[in-house]
DNA sequence: ACCTAAAAATAAAACGTTTCACTTCTAAGG
DNA sequence: CCTTAGAAGTGAAACGTTTTATTTTTAGGT
């Protein structure tokens, strides 16, 4: 069956183009009796506007774009869930698409985006310098980054405190009396993999003690490469306490865990980076640092409607506060 | 800066209209040295062209909507990545959101796909019934119901052996000897949940045996949910085995049995669905029902671009095979 | 040089809406 | 019954593309 048209719609009801187009965009000065009319019209053609053609008139669509690196990563699951929620309830429409840490994939996805005049565009970043964003320019509607910073780009921000609650967490596996932290992060160049081992850096230089860099490793988002890495490592690396300082590795951390039949906390103290339901699922409860992600959602919403009605775009950067939420898996191992 | 149109460049290049939107669909016919005006022209501008009014026109949009319930349950985070995934890779781009288990945001996030001009909808199904998919009679795209069937709807759907499955999950289980098993399963009058249940009566025939149906209890999908209810029942039930037959419930059922303190499988058998990682992650490694989540994609790819070509579209009903994974999380109680 | 056929370029129509400047209707006040 | 102001309705223009029928250019053959 062929799609009907307003103009359908118009012969229909015995009303003029004009006439149809003001009930639908409020019928605020139709008469009742044709507004009746109208309705019934749509309801027999099965009538609903095209946005496309709407789209391209009013150039307004409601619509907000989001790309993440993956859904398979529960905390960007998480925050696009967040998002979808935030904003969806103010009547806009959240499309999301996956990167999948390609810059060439999230270029794709945030054109395609703005080829389809989304009222503004979300994204957590996978690229590393501003070079890679250079096409951004060309896009002219509201652009919002979270999680990741990138230097030299004029856009908003929305991050957290990395660098301070990392510092906090290794400060207080130094205080119990652990020298050895083996630290797993994302690979360097990353913002928030840097800032995280930034922290680990200060915590050492507050305490007075130096950083042995060997402790310090690198592994890409993703579960089973880092499960494979950290294994590798805790086997041939002496060290009391393991830090895992993202989603991925901290996966990967608990399955090495179980496979090794290390005793947390008693063979390994541990602990690891966005909550995300694991502090339930491990026994001992894990102690973490977790991501503020529904404080994310809400302050990048709020952030993206005041910008959709600036005229010339006013970026800020903001750093939400993680929080580190001791639990049971870390053993003070202080001689006393 | 105001974005740029095809008459800009046409002005630009000093050559027409037609002649650029002939070179930006494939530059057949037009002389190499114009080309390269037109090149130039587009990278001075920075012109793109706007899909809107693109696809007004050619009525092709060369996207997929797909709508899940939500992000967080794996297992639809995944299949949502594999299609993305294998679509993507025939220049297809596939957008998501999410419907939170509620019809009528479902319906909100179908109808802005089919306004859109999607090239396909893909959809797993929070409804019920049939009714509640009227409105998509005046959709002329192809549809495609993935995991759960709804009958009376002349769609495509792609689904999996859930009551074979169960069926062979559930005699194994009583093969070792359990005969108070306790099945948690989603509500009553979903497909998955009532096939996966009809399993479980089929093996217990098989084998000659009565079912107590005091130990089939229905949880919403909600891992929360599932975690409470599971840790009441198991506290006020006597069985010996514990049956997860869905993503929210598996991992509920981890989250009491590490709470209990229950001892997998010396104090309790325990069957999971959808892998999803989690054999990995618990110790010990967990015997699962797992999905071809890969194979549901592929298949699910193949017959959305068949349905593309076709003018009147012939649906069908696949059923895919789920494995059995036996690991290390039932024991045999028979008496010897 | 001239003719012709093929190649390239052009201009106008079409897609389905909203918007805007008009026209027509309605009802209240004299 | 006439006037008039406000409400309701109308139709054409516009949005940025592709498509088409048509015109112009190019180049090959005599």
């Amino acid at each position: 069956m062929k799609k009907a048209t307003i103009k359908d719609v118009a012969r229909e009801s015995g009303l003029s183009l004009g006439t149809v187009s003001k009930y639908l965009n409020g019928s605020r000065g139709v008469k009742q009796a044709n507004q009746i009319k109208i309705k019934q019209a749509i309801a027999n053609l099965r009538y609903s506007p095209d946005e496309y053609a709407r789209g391209l008139i009013t150039n307004k669509t409601k619509t907000i774009g989001l790309v993440i690196p993956e859904f398979n990563n529960l905390f960007y699951a998480q925050l696009a869930s967040e998002l979808e929620l935030a904003i969806g309830s103010e009547g806009y429409t959240v499309v999301v698409c996956e990167s999948f840490y390609d810059t060439e994939r999230e270029k794709k996805n945030l054109l395609w985006f703005a080829s389809h005049r989304m009222s503004a565009l979300v994204v957590v970043p996978c690229g590393k310098n501003a070079e890679n964003y250079d096409y951004l320019k060309s896009i002219d509607i509201p652009i919002i980054f979270l999680d990741q910073y990138i230097a030299g780009l004029n856009y908003e921000f929305v991050l957290v405190n990395n660098r301070e609650v990392c510092e906090t967490c290794i400060e207080y596996l130094l205080d119990n009396g652990h020298r050895d932290i083996l630290m797993v992060v994302a690979p360097k160049g990353l913002y928030t993999s840097d800032e995280r081992v930034n922290g680990y850096y200060d915590a050492y230089e507050n305490r007075g003690l130096n950083v042995n860099e060997d402790l310090i490793m690198r592994v890409e988002e993703n579960i089973d490469k880092a499960y494979y890495c950290i294994k590798k490592k805790l086997q041939e690396t002496r060290c009391t306490a393991l830090f895992a300082a993202n989603f991925p590795n901290t996966f990967g951390s608990i399955f090495t865990i179980n496979e090794l039949k290390i005793s947390i906390p008693d063979d390994l103290s541990f602990v690891g980076f966005d909550d995300m339901m694991l502090t339930k699922l491990f026994r001992p409860k894990l102690t973490m640092i977790d991501q503020p992600i529904a404080e994310i959602a809400m302050f990048a919403k709020r952030r993206i409607f005041e910008l959709m009605l600036q005229k010339n775009f006013e970026y800020r950067i903001t750093k939400l506060n993680c929080s580190f939420l001791v639990y049971d898996s870390v053993k003070d191992i202080r001689v006393k």
